[in-house]
DNA sequence: TTGAAAGCGATACCAC
DNA sequence: GTGGTATCGCTTTCAA
């Protein structure tokens, strides 16, 4: 790979007239300009970005720590981080934490290893994600919490409203006469509380009961235990929720399922929805389901994350809320 | 952020004996050793990697060009390339080419300026991805293509066999004594092609025959275009196949969703099975399907790109060809 | 077993 | 407008 001295000897000019040419730092003249425009061509020199990092002390990457790529939520969050860096000329890092300590703490240290210029974080809020942030944040390296640890208040945020999320849940259910409704969540998780919060005022915006047997808690968003807790929900044949709102797709293609199983008809015997709007839409029949907009959010953490790095590193922390929307399908069905 | 220089003065050596104690590249007597080792935790001392990469002339970096992580297909990929980067203490920078020309370019250069160690390529062979190949050869960045364009046998490949993932999918259809068989790919991709290539060779090999109309190619793997096709196929209301193979899972969707708006049942009217196993599994009822092995492909992709930047950079080029699996569901159903 | 010093390829300050 | 050169933080000879 040539170098700028390479440049610098077949334009014959100095280093320090080539870099000029390159950032424009200060004026150059026209045929100077010009000759080591044509020597860059012709030697087809790229600029060494450790290099230019190393003296600058900054690498134009940042990085996105999520759990894991091959959960259908974040994708489309990395995606919207990667085009707005793209568009500034910041490369993208990419770290899958799986939700393990050891891993976040290697990650931690990888990050200021390699000059991190700023981190986008989306992950649930464990020790190990707080000592990273605090970490960074220690060593002058911004920090945005995309849809990560609501409690992180001291970094920028951007959120979509789970509250609402739950609301338009449990509302949709209750707009369409359902009066036994239940609610299928993750222990633990600030995300399902939120959504239960706002599940819980829908209910009761509507006037309806609650059926605290029909509130169920699992261990984790996943197909599984969705289908572990409709089973739960389906073990007594003769009372069950008409309607019943899970707290991501997911979990609510288990419910789904469960509920195939015990014999129900869906939505003639139960309604479903779900929240998230990552599967919902290509199932058939359709679920229904409340968007976030994930992508939109990946964007505004990129552009928020970039405002920190080049603008203002100082000022206090900025949180960004996204509403939700709501996505018919075929799941729901009136009652009475 | 303390630099090696700290270390030294803190512990009272050069910092070439830092250096020694940090990459055990000679012998450090143990006192020493020890009173660096604690100088460097007293300090909280992490390595600058653009000082390292800038001397070393390389980054410990490695890097995915995909089309986008948004698709389903690939994330798994991703995943498997970034579990063995881990392990080796490699970064993975992620390049999404929305199939975009001057994108892909952009990222080319990226890469060269990045000093990027070595890069996964997992993109449909455009003119732009095998310039940046060349480019990349050029510059002696290693490359591996994963399932990626067949046409670069100049470097090492990770493939599944496609081929057979139609002769499975085809097969299956028959052996449920389907006689009418449709396929829907896609004009020009190469994947495409090889899986019809494998689907005549069920029929052949089962002693069925090939219904030309049934057959239909649109422009792209999308659930509107398996949509289209779908609504062409079933516009004739009194003769369509019993039994249809999709180049991939979301065209099937598409389709399927197709056949129910044309009145038809699945798979009592006409049976369905896709190809990748991205979302048959999830769908309700289930879907018929191929499964491809990407997690393990991404793995093994990875695997060979550390082992051609950290041994053999010269040496014949390797292709990894993996088998597809097949997916039973409830789309297909026996005939007669 | 250790230290001094020459780079790696850029940027940026200081002269001219 | 342009050139010389110190510098970024590290690795790697070469000497001692």
């Amino acid at each position: 790979m040539p170098t700028i001295k390479d440049v610098a000897v077949k334009a014959q000019v100095s280093i320090a007239t080539v870099s000029a040419v390159l950032n424009g730092t200060r004026p150059v003249s026209e045929p100077t300009r010009l000759r080591v425009e044509e020597a860059i061509r012709q030697l087809g020199y790229q600029p060494n970005r450790m290099a230019r990092g190393l003296k600058q002390r900054k690498s134009q990457m940042i990085a996105h720590v999520l759990p894991s790529v091959m959960n259908p939520f974040f994708p489309a969050m990395l995606k919207g981080i990667e085009d707005i860096a793209y568009e500034a000329d910041y490369s993208v890092l990419i770290c899958n934490t799986e939700m393990d300590e050891k891993r976040i703490r290697r990650y931690s240290q990888l990050l200021l290893e390699m000059q991190t210029d700023g981190v986008v974080i989306t992950a649930p809020g464990s020790d190990a994600i707080h000592e990273l942030a605090r970490s960074l944040r220690e060593h002058g390296v911004p920090i945005v919490a995309l849809h990560g640890p609501r409690s992180m208040d001291y970094v920028d945020r951007v959120l979509v409203n789970d509250e609402e999320c739950g609301y338009l849940a449990s509302s949709t259910l209750a707009k369409h006469g359902h009066q036994e409704i239940g609610f299928l969540g993750v222990d633990g998780s600030t995300t399902s509380r939120l959504r239960y919060q706002g599940f819980i005022r829908g209910l009761q915006s509507h006037g309806i009961e609650l059926y605290r047997d029909y509130v169920l808690l699992g261990q984790g968003f996943s197909q599984e235990e969705g289908y572990r807790l409709g089973q739960m929900l389906f073990s007594n044949p003769s009372s069950w929720p008409n309607g019943i709102v899970a707290a991501n797709d997911v979990m609510a293609i288990g419910l789904w399922e469960a509920a195939l199983n015990a014999g129900l008809e869906v939505p003639e015997d139960v309604s479903l929805i779900g929240i998230d709007n990552t599967l919902a839409s290509i199932m058939r029949p359709q679920m229904a389901s409340v968007e976030i907009p994930t992508y939109e959010m990946g964007r505004l953490a990129g552009e928020q994350l970039l405002a920190r790095i080049t603008k203002n590193q100082e000022g206090t922390p900025v949180t960004i809320r996204l509403d939700p929307r709501l996505i018919t399908g075929h799941t729901v069905q009136s009652r009475g």
